[in-house]
DNA sequence: TTAATTGCAAATCGTTTGCTGAAAG
DNA sequence: CTTTCAGCAAACGATTTGCAATTAA
């Protein structure tokens, strides 16, 4: 029910900007709350080319736009040259602890960072809109390997 | 003095690499060690060109890299598409604070970030070697102004 | 002399854009 | 009808790479 609820909030963001849902927009905005995690708009593209082939990465790149727009994802861009895409729908804030080695994402908050973050923020006269950060260590699996190796 | 040791530093970074020092190299690394705060790659390519027009771009990004790995620069990526270069000899790990407006980047540091950030990793069987934190928001000059607007 | 380095231009790669025909309201 | 779309291919912008000529050790 939360993808029902997604769904319309995406055509009223379309209706009340004078933009049409389309079965391709349909299509790729289905795909996209079936993925879960975080994923880049090629990923997007290749497991929506399974059900329409017809369907050209451009019009991913330019759905994706919308649906960050419409509330429904969040991306971000962690320096390896991709934007990667995930749910911010029915989804609240979270950081991202990421595995070195096996790439493995987490999703982590902590109210007491969050708070610190703002009052940093006032220190310096900023107002604080929003942040991103990115914890990188090695994940409990792949650390036992390293151990072994 | 700082900037003799750097230099230093890097040289030795070289040798122990079976790398040589060239006048180019040189001429890059002087300019990257005069320039302050948070520039591109196409920045400091410009600043070496004012001296050493003959220098090609791909030498730069070249040198950068080196810079990078004999620990004289750290470099980010704020997922605006360009990685941003900054001292890092004698210049401690510290977090950002970006005014959205003007661009203007402060640095910030926390210790009770820096350690909830260990244990929020350690509660998850990560074990943290770094992170990244990039706080966003308007700051005051930009704040006064938005208010007359 | 031998390995490392340079500058240039061409190649990458993710992403955006211009364009023309097609479709939605 | 009028505006918004889709698909394609070309354009982009930052960065990398292949290569032949040059330089450092």
């Amino acid at each position: 029910m939360s993808g029902k609820n997604a769904y319309q909030t995406f055509v009223d963001y379309l209706l009340s900007n004078s933009q049409n849902m389309t079965p391709q927009r349909a299509t790729i905005v289905g795909a996209f709350l079936e993925t879960e995690g975080h994923f880049s708009s090629e990923d997007l593209y290749h497991k929506v080319r399974k059900t329409e082939p017809g369907i050209g990465q451009a019009t991913v790149y330019r759905t994706l736009k919308l649906l960050v727009r419409s509330g429904l994802a969040d991306c971000f861009d962690m320096g390896e040259g991709v934007t990667l895409y995930e749910h911010a729908y029915d989804h609240p804030h979270h950081d991202h602890l990421i595995c070195t080695r096996c790439g493995r994402k987490e999703e982590i908050v902590d109210e007491t960072i969050e708070r610190r973050q703002v009052e940093l923020a006032e220190r310096s006269g900023f107002t604080l809109s929003r942040h991103r950060m990115f914890l990188y260590g090695l994940c409990p699996v792949c650390r036992r390997k390293g151990i072994k190796d």
